[in-house]
RNA sequence: GCCCCCGUAGCCCAAUCGGCAGAGGCAGGCGACUUAAAAUCGCUCGAGUGCGAGUUCGAAUCUCGUCGGGGGUGCCA
């Protein structure tokens, strides 16, 4: 029989905690009041004081169920939503499902199974799962990706995309210029020849096939060729995350190829600048800021054109370099452009050298066999041959608009056609792979930045020099560092026509369709001449139709020449239709599209319906936009001069694998919403956090096969050190990402059963910083479950189940250290210094502890309120058995009284040369000339600087330092 | 290759503005409770901050170099 029928342990634990989330359920304690829509409640909404919005990246369904990797930041968010509850906040908190996706399509293919029914399962799982973590989720708010009501206005988003443009010179409201406008709008341009056709013809002579294709190029959704990543094994097409660097499929190990496709993309380069400006705007981790800039990969140069000898035909390059111009001994032109064909000349010219011609009779045999040989090759074989450079000469010769001189142009595959504009003016003095080029080539190199003097005479010179070899009868730059020298030679460009300033970026436009099943159908249809209608918002949601097969059809994995076949494009009774598209055309026969959007589809704009969920006839209210995500009237701190809050969630947690693409997508997604005058705010996330993740162990046995993990035994060792055995062979221990590859999975359902909720929650927030790695250690949790465990005891009595919590009015020393902890507790929450918020606590609870005759009520009750964000349910139980018939889930989070926080006397340090000689026990508020004087009187001191004094520093009241002269 | 972050006790981690290296936890040691063990409780041991310079009255903190670990990116003109 247990001697101790009331202590906390994890079997106690389970039952207040299950109690709790029932009674918070019933209650729907966490549900947020709205200011407007279909929940429109003012007056609740008025009682609060002000708004916040917590986010997590929501989950992907998987059927594993979660392990103890993802509640990270779910705690951290609940601690972050409770905490700020407790501050009188109207909190937005929930947790919906990004349930669309791959995996369940494959899974379903595997099991015959609907993905439908497979993701509705595996959500199930997920959510008991996170109830059971105590989650104070408003429930209402938990959308999911798949279901109708949502993704109507995913695709409803999507036609607002696709009916608009870009307008480079529309001035916006923040000062700048450039913004999304209805396609409309265009239309009306072209109709009243306030813009010309590219043709020049009225838009009216324009067949509806021609005026679409003119909308095509400037719709912010259009159609185009692009080359994907197709593996006929599968069936399907791969994004690039799921090629492996080998050029195969991640699954099933296929070879896939690039092949050109009629795909939707997203004109999200019309957004570049705006994208990256905006970064000064937002409350991001450097580290990500930095990552979205490199993405986006803006850099400003000058554009420049080169006539070639004897032609009509122009070269035109970027270069960040104008001022290396002189040093510009070659041209290169990539492959696959188009202008290469111009330049091959009928025979060799005098001057080509023996290595130009890669061995053919003419420049077009070796250019087309060059090209042949390009075109073969994955990207993935362009970068694996590394530095090596191949290339031949095309017969051409271009001039250098500074020289005069006539140079080489080449073909080369180390030129990509996907950048800049394809070709480059080769400067082998001032670049290493146009120097690598060079040598390889026999070109001629021509420094005109000089070196300094200890610089290899065998490496281009990139760095910051005096420019030499750099004058002509124009324009001089010897003499001048590079940045004076680029400005200059731009200007020269530009005065004689030859070139401009001009920007490129590294962003390309977003590829948008998928050949799969399990995803958002687009609304679109197309007629009978091929151009593609928006479905009209009556016939939203266009739902996604049950087909008998929804797995890929599949091919030879080797044969390149099949064509992916969409699962939606058997459902011919779907894809074939009669419609009225109220155009008054009247009903006429359309094809669907059969593609279907990628999985970020859903994923850029939930945050959006959290915020009102069940609005039928908008995406959210403007009020409610306003309400939870609206511009603040300051910016974020650190921001430039001038900025303006762009508004956003208060708070985004979630891993940095997203934080690129879904980061920089949902921000797209977001200014076009903006700019369309459907939200208030200019981005989406105000302030993003970047959790770290839980490393677990996972060990590795003789042959390098992972090995179950919960089955190693580890021992000490005969020099200390421990070792690991598995079926009582050595194995070794690494730490990696928990799951099923490293066999090193951990449930947090065992977690629950051992411990309890609320000690796993204490344990995950207490290992360290919220933005670091750290590694799991299930031996360690035991010391958070002591901590609850002595709280408990504070209140309650193990044996008798009694309150045993003293009534007294607690010591001046008690209450100190209480309102020390208090001040603490509240700066860590706001800076989500989860892990120093829980030593804190500990020390409080520690020091309670030892408190004669009981811990006094007045400093446990504040204990339990500050503890309450961390550990819920205990907390909760606590506040009741103390008498309190309410949750405390909207209790005044407590506040420091000053008095207590100042000291009467502080122990201050009396250093000689830096080092601690010495202390004495001041009065807080001592002045500087006293401590100095009696520091110096020390005997001790007096001894060691007999020599006289130097200089003495007070700190007052706490350090002195005395330098001997 | 380039860019960013991190190295503090056996382990995970603290340390406002540069001012006594230690808040908290794990493990270890000692003790209490127990017939015993586990659990629990109390006490306790423990590093001079990866390494080398520099700046400073004073450096874990700032600067430079170097080593180790992690992340991003990659022929981006």
């Amino acid at each position: 029989m247990n001697d101790t029928p009331h202590r906390y342990t994890a079997e106690l634990a389970g039952r207040i905690e299950t109690t709790w989330q029932d009674r918070w359920e019933e209650q729907q304690l966490f549900r947020a009041p709205n200011p407007a829509g279909p929940w429109a409640d003012p007056e609740t909404v008025a009682r609060f004081d002000g708004a916040m919005f917590v986010l997590d990246m929501f989950p992907y369904p998987s059927g594993k169920g979660l392990h103890i990797g993802h509640p990270l930041g779910y705690i951290a968010t609940d601690v972050t939503a409770r905490f700020n509850r407790m501050l009188g906040k109207n909190v937005l908190y929930s947790l919906g499902y990004d349930a669309f996706g791959l995996p369940a399509e494959q899974y379903a293919v595997q099991t015959g199974q609907h993905p439908r029914k497979t993701t509705e399962d595996n959500i199930v799982v997920m959510a008991r799962q996170l109830k059971r973590l105590g989650m104070s989720y408003d429930d209402r708010r938990a959308i999911r990706t798949i279901d109708p009501d949502y993704y109507r206005w995913t695709q409803w988003i999507f036609l607002q995309i696709y009916n608009s443009w870009y307008d480079e010179n529309a001035p916006r409201e923040d000062g700048g210029r450039g913004r999304a406008r209805p396609i409309a709008e265009l239309v009306a341009q072209f109709e009243s020849g306030e813009r010309a056709t590219p043709d020049g013809r009225a838009w009216e002579d324009l067949t509806e096939p021609e005026r679409a294709h003119v909308l095509d190029e400037h719709r912010l959704a259009y159609t185009s060729q692009a080359p994907v990543n197709w593996a006929p094994g599968l069936g399907t097409v791969l994004s690039n995350e799921e090629v492996t660097n080998e050029g195969r499929s991640e699954r099933g190990n296929f070879p896939v190829f690039k092949k050109n496709l009629r795909q939707w993309m997203m004109r999200i380069t019309a957004y570049a600048d705006r994208l990256a400006d905006d970064l000064d705007r937002v409350d991001w981790p450097e580290k990500v800021r930095i990552m979205q800039r490199n993405w986006i990969g803006r850099s400003h140069g000058a554009s420049v054109r080169f006539a070639v000898d004897g032609s009509e035909t122009v070269l035109e390059v970027f270069t960040t370099r104008p001022d290396t111009l002189f040093g510009t001994t070659f041209m290169v032109v990539s492959p696959e452009h188009p202008v290469v064909d111009r330049l091959v000349a009928d025979v060799w010219p005098e001057g080509t050298k023996p290595s130009w011609t890669g061995g053919a009779n003419t420049p077009a045999e070796a250019v087309d066999a060059y090209r042949l040989a390009a075109s073969r090759k994955t990207d993935i074989e362009r970068q694996t041959e590394g530095k090596d450079k191949t290339g031949v000469f095309t017969g051409s010769f271009a001039v250098n608009v500074a020289t005069g001189e006539r140079v080489p142009v080449f073909v080369a595959d180390y030129v990509l056609m996907g950048y800049g504009t394809g070709q480059v003016m080769g400067v082998p003095g001032q670049d290493q792979r146009d120097w690598d080029f060079a040598t390889a080539f026999d070109l001629s190199i021509v420094r005109t930045v000089q070196p300094p003097p200890d610089h290899d005479l065998d490496t281009a010179f990139t760095g910051e020099g005096p420019a030499i070899n750099s004058t002509n009868d124009g324009v001089s730059l010897d003499g001048l560092g590079v940045a004076e020298a680029k400005a200059r030679m731009t200007q020269w460009l530009t005065e004689i026509g030859a070139g401009e300033e001009t920007v490129t970026y590294k962003l390309r436009d977003w590829l948008f369709s998928r050949q799969r099943y399990w995803g958002e159908p687009f609304p679109v249809v197309f007629d009978e001449d091929g151009v593609a209608h928006g479905l009209p918002d009556s016939m939203l949601p266009l739902e996604l139709p049950d087909v008998p097969d929804y797995s890929p059809k599949t091919f030879d994995p080797e044969d390149n020449s099949s064509e992916p076949e969409a699962p939606l494009a058997r459902a011919t009774d779907w894809v074939e239709v009669d419609l009225d598209l109220g155009d008054g055309k009247g009903m006429r026969r359309f094809r669907r599209e059969t593609n279907t959007m990628p999985n970020w589809a859903g994923s850029c704009w939930y945050y959006l319906r959290y915020l009102d969920p069940e609005n039928p006839d908008a995406v959210v209210d403007p009020a409610n936009e306003e309400y939870w995500i609206g511009p603040r009237p300051a910016p974020i701190a650190g921001a430039p001069e001038g900025a303006v809050d762009p508004g956003g969630v208060d708070l985004y947690i979630g891993g940095v694998e997203h934080a690129v693409l879904h980061l920089l997508y949902a921000r797209f997604w977001h200014k076009v919403l903006h700019d369309l005058g459907y939200l208030s705010s200019s981005e989406p996330f105000r302030k993003y956090f970047s959790q770290g993740y839980i490393q677990a162990p996972a060990y590795q046995d003789s042959r390098g096969q992972y090995v179950e993990a919960s089955e190693v035994i580890e021992t000490a060792g005969a020099d200390g050190q421990p070792e690991f055995t598995w079926n009582g062979e050595p194995v070794t221990r690494e730490f990696g990402k928990v799951g099923k590859s490293l066999k090193n999975m951990i449930s947090p359902d065992d977690m629950y059963a051992a411990y309890g909720a609320d000690t796993l929650r204490l344990y995950e927030l207490g290992m360290g910083p919220l933005e670091a790695s750290k590694p799991w250690e299930t031996r360690a949790v035991i010391g958070s479950q002591r901590f609850l465990q002595r709280l408990w005891r504070n209140v309650v009595d193990e044996e008798s189940g009694e309150l045993v919590v003293g009534e007294d009015d607690p010591s001046a020393e008690v209450l100190r250290v209480l309102h020390r902890t208090i001040d603490a507790v509240r700066a860590d929450y706001v800076s989500l210094s989860f892990n120093t918020a829980i030593a804190r606590l500990t020390e409080l609870n520690n020091a309670l502890t030892k408190v004669s005759g009981g811990a006094p009520r007045a400093a446990v009750e504040p204990l339990i309120l500050m503890t309450a964000p961390l550990a819920p349910h205990i907390c909760e139980e606590l506040w009741a058995r103390l008498g309190h018939v309410e949750s405390l889930a909207y209790e005044a989070f407590p506040v420091a009284d000053p008095a207590y926080l100042v000291e009467d006397t502080v122990t201050c340090v009396v250093q000689v040369r830096g080092k601690v000689r010495a202390r004495l026990e001041v009065p807080s508020d001592i002045a500087e000339d006293a401590l100095r004087e009696r520091a110096l009187a020390i005997p001790k001191i007096a001894d060691q600087v007999a020599g006289g004094v130097r200089t003495v520093i007070v700190r007052a009241p706490k350090l002195v330092n005395v330098v001997p002269a």
